[in-house]
RNA sequence: GCCGCCGUAGCUCAGUGGUAGAGCGCAUCCUUGGUAAGGCUGAGGUCGGCAGUUCAAUCCUGCCCGGCGGCACCA
């Protein structure tokens, strides 16, 4: 007997995979495709938990697929530029590009170590000049078809990191990775014309079935699609002087237009700039909007507030109607037209602001059995379903009717029309920053802006930048700026601003088809490869990363560079990581390393190792450094080796759910992996053919087939952890018929039923399967072996055993041909000594017969 | 407030319209030349609550309670 030694086969079996190229993909037109990708990881240097969860849930997915004939492209790369490295330089005085390389090479070291089925010739990062070079192509290429632009807007800009924010970047007034509270600045900035494309990314989001729904409906709301009316409002009487002759409005209600009682613009309307020229008390308010909304967080808690302007429009349907309008607090001035007409009674934003100023509440929708004559609301709007009424020509219709009347009878009346509006706003993508890919555009006193031809192309990053304080350490750079106008050949200055790394990773999942192609994309690899099949990683990207990706997919296809307009046809999102947390008395987190649990009958307690001080067991968490209750994947590999941290982390829950991480759990692990090799090592090598099955070996046999397909099953639709559960109970089988005085009929089942394990399993513990093909005598290694295949025969049963209920209660069991018909199986029951005596005395009133599973007599 | 997910053994989680499962933990015993190890056996569950559908509900439906996540002055 062997002990199973991880730290020999591991990297043997790595070594064997990569000599034999295993993982090469290669373009093979007689196989059907397949695109496994995981999110590709940012460079910090050291592997983490979360990563050895996300690269192997992708690792069973390619090797299965490899497995079942598939060609399989699975790449790996490093989404390498960003502020880390900055930062690193900044706090250590290294040079962010050798800190990079020098991180990516660790990690490199460690992913290796996973035994993932990764085709390492196509590696590259977002850093490499091969990259971002190409990155600038399409940059340039995006601008001549009108999708890049520049201009002066109020941007989020994020004090930490000194640089501006995409409206996707900003989590509840805070910077997404800064956690800095983001403040209003105006800046001239890039922006991805993204809004262009808001239709189809809402339309197409339809055929994405294989995507979970949670991020369809979070994708969709973060779009916003709205579909109402843009109308004017008319000023009663002269305008005044410098204003259009009304007051532009957007409404998702113009069914509710004869409840309206006040206009409200936002501070930032033209409008309202004009009345604070004109009244100082103006002014000082809308300076007031201006001071008290530096953050998003603080525009979202403050109390409404407003002024009214003196200025007076007429109600569209009423001439003589006259409402004020009002420079109001909580109108955003870049969502619709930065106008609103206020409805107290059915919207309870408007509500709120015309009870504070005492402005009229008129009902005119009236819920389903309300009186017309008394209904009115109180502090509560009324924004549900009813019938429109105090409305004249609308009197009587459903909201959905009379809203299309009101925009049929505005739109008649020439004052205004449907429209669609998007919360979606454009991307601003230039980031103050020197890590990042230079956009290359130049700017020259003589020609403004020029874009670069692509055949100065790549603008590289000067080796020498100085990250020593905080800013843009390229706008600083002494000489790196300065160069020539490709217009007029006169000085010039490159544009030192940098590209967002979302951009970086927009569009690497194609680049990866043929990463050595000398224009960005190239086409035909492409049109092999894409869409990715299986996109894995976590669901914090669920908006940003997934949205920008889908733009830049339809802005290529558009461009005539990709065939796909959506790059990921199945998207799965996993869970974290967690490990409890501990903390001592005194509130100073510890590690689990020095922590000890103690377990006392069925309560469990903590003390500090070594010392016996008592610790407080803390809620389980996501392993994060700040709580210390992070493991080393590196220091478990050591320990119990790559398979059992692999199968771990597989095992204990479905993959979309946290994992949570235990030592008891990664020990269970590993002890299944050596109870897998004591199965494998104790079957002697020669097996001679026998002849008929025995009872044992048909059980033996009824299990290895049904487990094929419930493995099988389980791979294709994500539930990995069941299809391990199905390993454990297979084991446990073999186990009580061991090799050790079998029958020969036993021993040839168990050689079938060996062979298929080693194959079942090698997705989950790929080293493990290795060493268990070649200890039976497996043909080659296992990477190259087929998927095992399974007989129905034996998967189904030919009899069936039928539980019988009298009246709901079980009362005893009959044996069945599989798939009898009702009648028979009535009669089989009926014929049973030990029913009848059951029904002795009782009147049979029905007889139920479930096929194949169960029979129930109704009988009083 | 709206949307989604979750609630099954002490813990972490599977599962099914028809007798409730795994790993860990716990208890008993065995092994003590696999030994900072291995094995046998066992205890432990009104499947969050209430109601409905059904011959039959842990599973389907509705409501409620609890936990988690996302969105939210978007006109």
């Amino acid at each position: 007997m062997v002990r199973y030694n991880p730290k020999e086969t591991e990297p043997k079996w790595r070594k064997a995979w990569a000599d034999a190229e295993a993982f090469k993909a290669s373009i093979d037109k007689s196989k059907p495709k397949y695109y496994v990708l995981e999110m590709f990881p940012y460079p910090s240097g050291r592997l983490h938990m979360g990563h050895v969860r996300n690269y192997a849930l992708g690792d069973v997915i390619a090797r299965f697929k490899r497995a079942r004939g598939f060609s399989v492209l699975h790449p790996m790369g490093w989404d390498a530029f960003g502020l880390p490295a900055e930062n690193a330089a900044m706090e250590r005085g290294v040079d962010p590009r050798g800190w990079t390389y020098d991180n990516i090479a660790r990690m490199r070291d460690e992913l290796k170590q996973l035994g993932l089925s990764i085709d390492w010739t196509r590696e590259f990062a977002t850093c490499d000049l091969a990259y971002y070079g190409q990155q600038q192509a399409l940059f340039l290429e995006l601008y001549e078809r009108g999708l890049v632009y520049r201009r002066e807007a109020t941007v989020n800009w994020d004090p930490v990191d000194q640089t501006v924010l995409a409206n996707e970047q900003v989590v509840d007034g805070r910077g997404w990775r800064s956690g800095a509270v983001v403040e209003k600045r105006k800046l001239n900035q890039w922006f991805f014309r993204i809004t262009d494309y808001a239709d189809q990314l809402v339309d197409d989001l339809a055929t994405l079935d294989r995507w979970p729904e949670k991020v369809r409906v979070m994708q969709e709301n973060w779009i916003g699609r709205s579909k109402g009316l843009k109308m004017v409002f008319r000023f009663a009487g002269e305008p005044p002087s410098g204003a259009a002759d009304g007051v532009e409005v957007y409404t998702t209600r113009p069914d509710t237009l004869y409840g309206a009682s006040f206009v409200a613009v936002a501070a930032d309307h033209p409008l309202a700039q004009l009345a604070a020229a004109r009244d100082p008390k103006a002014a000082a308010f809308v300076e007031r909007c201006r001071k008290g909304a530096v953050s998003e967080a603080e525009i979202e808690t403050q109390e409404k507030e407003g002024y009214d302007t003196g200025l007076k429009v007429k109600h569209p349907f009423d001439a003589h109607w006259e409402l004020p309008v009002w420079i109001a607090n909580f109108i955003l001035m870049d969502y619709g037209t930065g106008a609103i007409f206020g409805c107290p009674a059915h919207d309870q934003r408007d509500l709120d602001f015309a009870r504070k100023y005492d402005l009229p509440v008129r009902a005119v929708v009236l819920p389903p059995g309300a009186d017309p004559a008394t209904f009115d609301v109180g502090d509560e709007a009324y924004v549900g379903p009813g019938a429109i009424f105090h409305s004249q020509f609308l009197d009587g219709l459903d909201i959905e009717t009379a809203k299309a009347k009101a925009i049929e009878r505005v739109e008649a009346q020439g004052d205004g029309e449907g429209a669609t509006v998007f919360r979606l706003r454009d991307w601003g993508v230039a980031r103050q920053r020197g890590w990042g890919c230079p956009i290359p555009v130049v700017h020259c006193p003589r020609d403004g802006m020029v874009p670069l031809p692509k055949s100065a192309l790549p603008v590289a990053l000067p080796d020498d930048l100085e990250f020593g304080k905080p800013g843009n350490a390229l706008a600083r750079h002494p000489r790196w700026k300065h160069t020539s106008c490709p217009k007029c050949g006169g000085p010039a200055e490159r544009e030192t601003d940098t590209l967002d790394t979302f951009v970086d990773s927009s569009w690497y999942f194609a680049r990866f088809t043929d990463p050595m192609a000398g224009e960005p994309i190239d086409r035909a690899a492409a049109d092999y490869w894409m869409p990715v099949d299986q996109y894995i990683g976590g669901i914090e990207h669920a908006v940003l990363h997934l949205l920008y990706a889908r733009f830049m997919t339809k802005a290529l296809a558009d461009e005539g560079r990709l065939s796909v307009r959506e790059p990921f046809a199945g998207l799965f999102t996993q869970g974290m990581v967690t490990h409890e947390t501990y903390r001592r008395q005194s509130g100073e987190w510890l590690e689990p390393a020095e922590v000890e649990i103690i377990h006392e009958g069925k309560t469990r307690r903590a003390i500090l190792g070594g010392v016996g001080e008592p610790v407080v067991i803390g809620d389980v968490e996501k392993m994060s450094k700040s709580k210390k209750n992070t493991v080393a994947p590196e220091e478990i590999f050591d320990v119990y080796g790559v398979d059992a941290a692999r199968l771990f982390v597989l095992s204990d829950s479905p993959p979309e759910r946290d994992v949570q991480w235990t030592t008891g759990g990664v020990q269970g692990a590993w002890r299944f992996v050596n109870r897998v090799w004591e199965e494998f090592d104790s079957q002697p090598a020669e097996v001679r053919s026998a002849g008929a099955d025995d009872e044992a070996a048909l059980a033996i046999r009824r299990m290895t087939h049904r487990t094929v397909k419930a493995v099988t099953e389980a791979i294709e639709s994500f539930r990995f952890n069941s299809g391990i559960a199905r390993l454990y109970e297979f084991l446990n089988l073999l186990k009580g018929n061991p090799a050790k005085d079998a029958s020969p009929a036993v021993l040839a089942a168990r050689a079938e039923a060996l062979s298929a394990f080693a194959r079942l399993v090698a997705p989950f513990t790929p080293h493990l399967a290795e060493e268990c093909w070649a200890r039976i005598g497996g043909k080659g290694m296992v990477v190259e072996a087929a998927w095992p295949a399974y007989d129905p025969a034996f998967t189904e049963d030919a009899q069936k055993v039928l539980p019988v209920q009298v009246n709901g209660k079980r009362r005893g069991e009959i044996t069945a041909p599989a798939g009898a018909e009702p009648a028979e199986v009535e009669k089989i029951v009926l014929d049973d000594p030990e029913i009848a005596r059951r029904l002795e005395g009782l009147t049979i009133r029905k007889v139920i017969v479930v096929k194949d599973r169960i029979v129930n007599i109704v009988a009083a």
